[in-house]
Order: C-alpha cells, then sequence, then structure tokens
DNA sequence: ATCAAATTAATTGTACACAATTTAATTGCG
DNA sequence: CGCAATTAAATTGTGTACAATTAATTTGAT
C-alpha cells in the first residue's frame, strides 16, 4: 500500500475499526444484557416471573398503585410492550389493573397481597446474582453508575 | 423501631436497597442496550436493516462464509433466533444459505455482492452514534471494556 | 357549552429471544 | 458393518419490544 496515497486501500475492503463487532459499546451492551437475563431465568422461575416482569414488581415493590403511563417512564417501555405483561400478571393475580375513576383513560395497577408477598421469595436473588458475576460488589455499582450515566446522555 | 431488634421491622415493609430498580445493573444493562437500539433505528432504517441483522452483517463483513453456529458463537444466538433473521437477509438479496456439500447439517452463510457492498453505506455509523452519545472515544472504549469483561465472567 | 387537540391505553403487525422439540446427517464404538 | 450417540439447523410456542394506529376520554380555547 502506497503511504502517500492513503485512500488507495478502501474502506471496505480494510476492516474499519470501528465496524469491528468487538469494538461495538452497543453490541456489548446487548449481549451481556441478554447474557444477565439468563443468569436471572432460573431464580425467577421459582417465582414464577419473566425477567421483564420481575422489573414491573420492583418498580411496584418500590411505590404501588402507579398508573401504566407512570410504570413505562419508569421503565422505558411503551403500553403496547406494558399492556399485555401486565395482563400476564393480573392472570396469575400478583397485580390488579383498575381503571381510574376520575380519569377513564388512566389505568392503575395495584399489587394484591400475593403481589407483596412474592416480595419475600426475591430478596435473595440480587446476593445470587453478585455471587455468579464473581466481582465485587463495588465493581458491579460502579458499571451500574457508568452505563446509567450514557443512558441519560442518549435518552 | 427497636435497636435490640433488628428484625423487627421485616425485609418486605422496608426498601432493600439491593432490590431497589436503580440499583440493579441488569436493568441499566437492560434499558440501556434498548435505548442505545433506538438511537441505530434511523441510521439503520436507511440500510434497510434490523440491529440484530446489522450485527450479523458485521460478523460477515468482518470474515465471510461462516456456519449458523459460528454466526451463533460470535453474537450468542441460536438457531432459533437465527434461522428467521437469516432468512430475512436471504429474502432481500444481502446474503445466501448454502447447504455445506461435505456436511448437509450445516449450512454456510454468503454476503451476496448487494451484502459486501452495503458495507459502504455503514461505515458513517459509528461516528454518528459516538456523536449522539456526547461522549468521548475513549470513555466508551473504557465502557465496553468493562462491559464485555462482565459478559466474560457470566457466559 | 362546544369541539378540536391532546392524552392514555389498547390493538395490530413485525421482528426478535429462547426453551424445547424435531428432523436430518454424521461419528464413532463394538 | 451397524446403530446408538452426537451434532446442526429448523420448528414450535411463549413472551417481549416497538412503530403505528385506534378508541375512549379529557382539556382547553373560544
Amino acid at each position: 500500500m502506497n503511504a502517500a496515497n492513503p485512500i488507495e486501500k478502501s474502506e471496505t475492503s480494510s476492516n474499519n475499526p470501528a465496524l469491528l463487532l468487538d469494538n461495538q459499546l452497543c453490541f456489548a451492551l446487548y449481549s451481556t444484557s441478554l447474557a444477565m437475563t439468563k443468569l436471572y431465568k432460573p431464580l425467577l422461575e421459582s417465582l414464577g416471573l419473566t425477567y421483564p416482569q420481575y422489573l414491573v414488581m420492583l418498580v411496584l415493590w418500590e411505590r404501588d398503585g402507579l398508573m401504566v403511563s407512570e410504570l413505562g417512564e419508569r421503565l422505558f417501555l411503551d403500553s403496547g410492550t406494558l399492556t399485555p405483561l401486565l395482563k400476564r400478571l393480573e392472570s396469575v393475580h400478583l397485580i390488579s389493573r383498575i381503571r381510574d375513576a376520575h380519569d377513564e383513560r388512566r389505568v392503575r395497577v395495584i399489587l394484591t397481597s400475593n403481589g407483596r408477598e412474592l416480595k419475600l421469595k426475591a430478596i435473595g436473588i440480587p446476593d445470587c446474582i453478585l455471587a455468579a458475576t464473581q466481582c465485587s460488589m463495588n465493581e458491579l455499582d460502579m458499571l451500574t453508575q457508568s452505563v446509567q450515566a450514557l443512558r441519560r446522555s442518549i435518552v
């Protein structure tokens, strides 16, 4: 290749480093997120929850009685994802969906007593996940902060 | 609450910090991965690709002619995900799927000339994404390394 | 008071993810 | 050689994601 003409070898035939899979932050996030979800799977199976359902329960355990839209803002999900998911949680009696009397457009999501009690079974999960990662709590907390900062810079 | 009896306030009624949504690394990864994918969406639409399809193309642009199983190892995806995705890429003439003559169980995935040429249109994407994040390339590279290290520790 | 604009969920249609199963082909052991 | 075990991809069924649309309700400007 001629150093005087760096364009001679086109970007197509070269392996542009920016297009290499292992240099892609998005793929790192994507594949690691899926891998983490698989770590949760056996733990959540004993609660009868999928991972997105678990996220909804986490939000409701923090603050019960949110509207679907508030749940969506918290989880960055829309009604197209949440409506069927919430119907499944309702069908297994973990939540109730109640149309608001003052504004019939809105639906309030309430934990049933089953739903509240399920939190007891979830308490051990974070420690199991921490152990499975073989990382220190501090390492994981730092990474959580960095990833959240990235999210804030793009949403 | 009685300091002599720290069990009095149960973990259920308290907000166990480990169960708070914003302390969950997995949720940070999950929500940030989805947010990043939405960043790519308008860019990829002009190439006629979804994000997972783009990942397959990145792998093939690095090394053409991989088997479905090799693509799956690279992307951490199985044939249940890849087979229909590859059929869609084949239907728009970006790849060919060719059953291996020496081992009829295997299917080799080959870029068409269209598929090879599409790389030209993808070259600008990484810079667009970098600009959208408002982060330095170095910051993002460090984060990529950390997230990959986490993935390696759990898969 | 009225009605257009806005808001909230639900619905529709497409495309993943992935566990579990099936089908087809290949390997390797006795 | 013969056939059980293994391997590779495809298939099936469930559950997300999400854009786009729809339906129902509420708001707000006149």
